[in-house]
Parts: structure tokens; sequence; C-alpha cells
DNA sequence: CTGATAAGCCGAACCGGTTAAGTAACGACG
DNA sequence: CGTCGTTACTTAACCGGTTCGGCTTATCAG
């Protein structure tokens, strides 16, 4: 059973392959009695462009990609990702185009990625995530002219199209929530220094801390549940002890809940825990944690259209798509001795 | 800067595109002094291969399909699939393969789309998840001859190459395990009917409960946290109120340990939690989760693998891949009266 | 009635690889 | 010395589309 072809169409109607091709994409030079006749034999035989072919001669692949330099384990544990990619493919989907994912243990292991791609014109363009300080990718990206929306802050991307969340607003909320509870001393188990949205929240952290009078900490981790339980007993070890702590991501602040309840500290009474990167994990425990969230698939989608814009000749822009929203729950409270 | 092509490696080296072609691919036909002209030129020139033109003429896409038949927003919410991607990811990787996902609404679209890739000549193989009784898709994949993988259950497959985790063996642990802490009256928090896995953990659970003379409930969900809360308040409003509780997966069996603190019953005291798909929330819960764990990145790289036989020729073949192992963590006792 | 114009279509080149068929040079062998 | 076989290439067809130049024919203005 040979594939159907464009030539096969053309037999069939008795026309050129020329001619074929013309009326399959709605382009002039043949008649509407033409056109009509031949888009009804292709319908007949479920007749679809051959994708190599027309990548071939039209240059264009139709084909983002995103590269994901994360363990495949670490990956699992993370909801984020999937959400993200969901947001990307809902775009991607009604524009018939595909998305190639890549998971790579490393950075070097993703530029190497983009140098392949680059060279095998795999991808029209590519998504970048967890953009890092000074991040290494951004100047190869450049030379190799490979099309790219950055998902990160301005201040990070060196000039490239990006998408961001504005994590120092949030931030800011965060802190202006503890403190005006009563909060003074506090703690904050935090993603991996080298992530540029980590650093944005260390510096947004410490500005607020200081500008609210708080005696504030940082724990950097690797985002992991494990690292965010450790972090958690050394930040309860530790003389004051804080009376509320902010976690990088909602999972660590999971962990956070179950190691404080485990030292039979009570939640929100001794604690206050806020989480980031709200998901129903923040809403399933008890007692519910505050959080900070924003709409993960969306982003996804909102960086996708981007990227089409830039690759239909929009001029590249860095763009906010949002400020991710304090949700207050059962976590939050004052300390215990507040107003004492 | 046009894009580096064979042709211009042929003509720098002064010998025919053939001749390149023969000494890139490792193939006789060309002395050992050209074949490496030929390739210290095309590193110098950092040439690779057209993907889109070696497709056309290879017949061979070199990529795999995979589409998720789930909202962006539950994806982001099951660990799972991330994981299984990045165990297929793995293997890809070495083999230069790579992957089309897909994230689609339902099942219609899921055909939609493999009719698409298959007359578009997109993918060469495609991995088919979340097999379900008397699955439409297999036929479907049967016509159109798309060669696939299917995850699940023989008994689900139809004859079609499958891998699976054998799931009844595991339910029969789950059961044996709380009959032998000497619970007489259990319950289940399952995923969706229609889902395969589900369906053949239903007959399991059935089969040992009458075997162990338990008083045996199912709850059917849609595997979200707000529906595995839902059901664990109803089972535990029944009377008599079971003693332990089996989830179907990791997320459900999370929100059920909140729903059976907030109501002031102790686990395990009172009510003893077994969860299904381990993952860090089993075990960064307080108490941590007794479940049935099995290695999902190892389980998307078997999948893999797999495929990668098929195509290569082998005979196709159903594959048991593991059985959950029954992991026995803190929320695993005997039941309040037990012994009385 | 003639010449210009355009619509409709054909043939062929092209994208960048792979590969079958053909050819020239050379050594071995009867 | 002629023949056969091998090696090392070249040539050209091919994959399945897109696209350009040019050829027919019909249309219409002059």
């Amino acid at each position: 059973m040979p594939h159907v072809t464009i030539k096969e169409i053309a037999r069939r109607c008795g026309v050129s392959q020329g001619a074929v091709s013309y009326a399959l994409n709605n382009r002039p030079g043949v008649s509407e009695a033409t056109r009509a006749r031949v888009l009804k034999v292709a319908a007949e035989m479920q007749w679809a462009p051959n994708r190599a072919a027309r990548q071939l001669s039209a240059a264009c692949t139709e084909t983002f990609g995103l590269v994901l330099a994360r363990s495949a384990q670490t990956l699992s544990e993370e909801p984020y990702f999937m959400g993200f990619v969901g947001g990307v493919e809902s775009v991607l989907a009604e524009k018939s185009y595909s998305l190639a994912l890549q998971v790579v243990a490393d950075l070097d292991a993703e530029l190497a990625t983009y140098r392949k791609w680059a060279a095998e014109r795999r991808v029209d363009g590519v998504i970048v995530v967890d953009l890092r300080v000074a991040d290494p990718r951004i100047p190869v990206l450049r030379t190799l002219g490979l099309p790219a929306v950055l998902v990160g802050d301005p201040a990070l991307a060196d000039g490239m199209p990006c998408v961001w969340t504005d994590a120092a607003a949030a931030m800011t909320a965060a802190l202006d929530h503890v403190a005006s509870l009563g909060h003074r001393v506090i703690a904050r188990v935090a993603g991996p220094p080298e992530f540029g949205d980590v650093w944005i929240r260390d510096q947004a952290y410490d500005v607020a801390a200081r500008r609210l009078a708080l005696t504030a900490s940082t724990h950097h981790t690797d985002y992991s549940a494990t690292q965010g339980a450790d972090a958690t007993r050394e930040v309860l070890a530790v003389t004051p002890r804080p009376t509320a702590i902010v976690y990088d991501n909602d999972l660590m602040a999971v962990a956070g809940l179950a190691v404080v309840q485990a030292l039979d500290l009570r939640i929100p009474d001794d604690i206050t825990l806020v989480a980031w990167d709200d998901s129903p994990l923040c809403r399933i425990t008890h007692p519910t944690l505050t959080a900070l969230s924003h709409n993960v698939v969306g982003y996804g989608a909102e960086v996708t259209h981007r990227l089409l814009n830039l690759l239909a000749g929009a001029q590249p822009q860095s763009h906010l798509y949002s400020t991710p929203l304090l949700l207050i729950r059962e976590s939050s409270a004052p300390p215990p001795r507040a107003n004492g």
C-alpha cells in the first residue's frame, strides 16, 4: 500500500503536479473547477502532504524545540514542566506545528542540542526555560541565529525576546504578607542560586526584608523534596527560630509542612508557610498552603505565541505575562507571641 | 549565511556528491584517503545532514510519536507522565531519535493525530499510553499500519505488542498486606473505570477481597486530587467505617491523607493508607505513605526499546516490565481494635 | 480582424540528501 | 595479450513536495 502522493492525484485528475500543488495550497493559477476536482480527489484518497518533502522545499519545519536540562527523575517530581508543555502544545496544535521535546542531563548537552538542531535545520525556533545568570545559551543561540524566546526576566535575557512573570513583585507581596501578620524572623528555602529566577527572588527577598526590618535567612537547595525537608530542619534548628518560611516551589513546601508536623509544631499557630508555584498540592494538604499562584499553562501558551509572532516578523521584545498572585490559605497566621 | 550542504563539501574536496555521501555514511565505494579528506572538510564546515532531506530519501523519520489525551491541567498534576517521557527520551537521545509529543483533549483527537501522522509520514512509530478496555485506538493503528507499542496489560492489547506491569499481582500484594495487618473492612479510591489499568485493578481487588473475606468497596474518580478527597470523605462516612483505604495514585492518596487528618482521625492508628505510583510525594508526607512503587522512568525507557526493536524487525510480543513493589511505610498499621 | 493581456496549465528545476547504474583505471590471471 | 574482477569514483534518478518560466487558449480593447 504505497503512500498517496501529489503525483498520483495529478494522474487521476489528468493535470500536472504543479497544478495540483496550486490547487491544494489555495493559490492562484488554477480554475475553480479544477481546484474543486483536485480537492475532491485529494480528500477521497485521504492525501496529506509529506512532511519531509514540504520541509525540504519550504525550508521551514513547522516545529519548535524545547530542551529540558533536568534529570527525568526531577522532571517527574516537578509538576511545573508538564503544565508548561501542555500550554505550549495547546497553541501549537491549532497551528499544526509540532514540538520537539528533548530531555538532557545538563547545560552542555543542551547547548549541543541547539547546535545540532541548527545544523540539521531541525526546528524553526526554540523556547528556552530555566534562564540562568549570565546564561551561556544566549550567546550560542545568537551565533547560531536560532530564533528563540526566553522564559525569564528581561534582566537576564540580555536583549533577547523574553516572557516573564514579575517574581520580584510576588516576593515582595509575600514578605509584606508575613510582616503584616507580625512575623519578625523569617527564612526562605530557595532553589539553586544559578537559576536566574531564584537570583531575582534572592534580591527581592533581601530588599524587602531590609525594608521591613525582618531577620531573614536564605537556604539554597536543588528544588527537590529531600533538600526541601533538610533545609526546613536546618531552618527550625536556628535560634531565634523563624516563625515563617517561604518556599521556592510547592514540592518543598509540602515536604516542609511534613517536617514541621513531625516535630510536633503546629501550622499555622507556630509556623507560617508560604509556597511558590501553587498547584493542587497546596490545596490538598492539611492545613492548606498559602501560595504564590500563577497560570503555568497560560504561561507556556503565551511564550509559544510570542515565538510564532517572532517568526512572523514581529520585533523582538520582552513581555510581562503576569505577576504571581498571593493566595492566602490556612497556613498563614500571626506568630505565636505576636502582639506580645 | 547559507546552510552547508553535501554539495559544497563535494566542491571543496573535488569529488562528486555521491562520493561524499558514501564517505560520510561509512559505506564502501571510496578510498580511505578520500574518506578522511571528506570527513575532515565536513567537520571543519560543521556539516550536519539536513533532517528533512534525509527523511525524504530514507523514508524514515527517526521520530517516535506520543500522544497524551489529558488536559494540560491534569498533566501538570500527575507527576507520572513527565517521568515516563523522561525515560522515553533517555533512550531516544542515544539513538539520535526524537520525540514528537502531542497533548490533545480526548480520544477522538488522539485518533485524528494518528491518522494525520500516518498520512504525513510524520513518525516511524508511536507509543500508546492510558490503554482502555476495548481500546478504539488498536483497530485504527492496525488499519493505518502504524507501528506501535502499547503501554498496558496484554489482556487489553488484543495481540499488539505491549509492555506492562503486573497491576493485578501488585493489587493482590496490597490486599494481602492490609488483611495480614488484621483489617476486615477496606475501601478503594480508584481511577476512571474506562482505563484498562483501572479495570485490571478492579478485577484483582474484587478477587483478592473475596478470597480474604474482606468487606470491600470501590469508588471511581478522575484521578484528580479533588475527587480523591471527595471520595475519601464518602468512604469515611460509611458504616462500618473502613479501616484501610487503597488509592490508585499518589496524588489522591495525599489528598486523602489530608482529609483524614482534617477529620481528626489518626494515621495509621485509625486508618491505614496505601498509595499507588510511589513518588517523592509519598515520602514527604507525615506520616509517610505505604505505596506500590514502580520505576516509571525505566518503564518509559523499556517501552521505547521495544518500539526500536519492533522497527528493527523483532517479533511483536508482550513483555512484562515489572511488578510494582509494595513499600511499607508509616501509614500502615493494624486496625484500631485488631486482636479484639 | 489584429494585437495585447491574462488566465490556466505544463514541464522542469529545485530543496539536500541516498543509491542504483555506469565507467575508467588497474592488477591478476590464463 | 585479452579478459575478468575489483576499486574508486561519476552520473543521474529518486524521495514528494514547491515554484518559476513559458506555452496555449480565451478575452477584450482598438
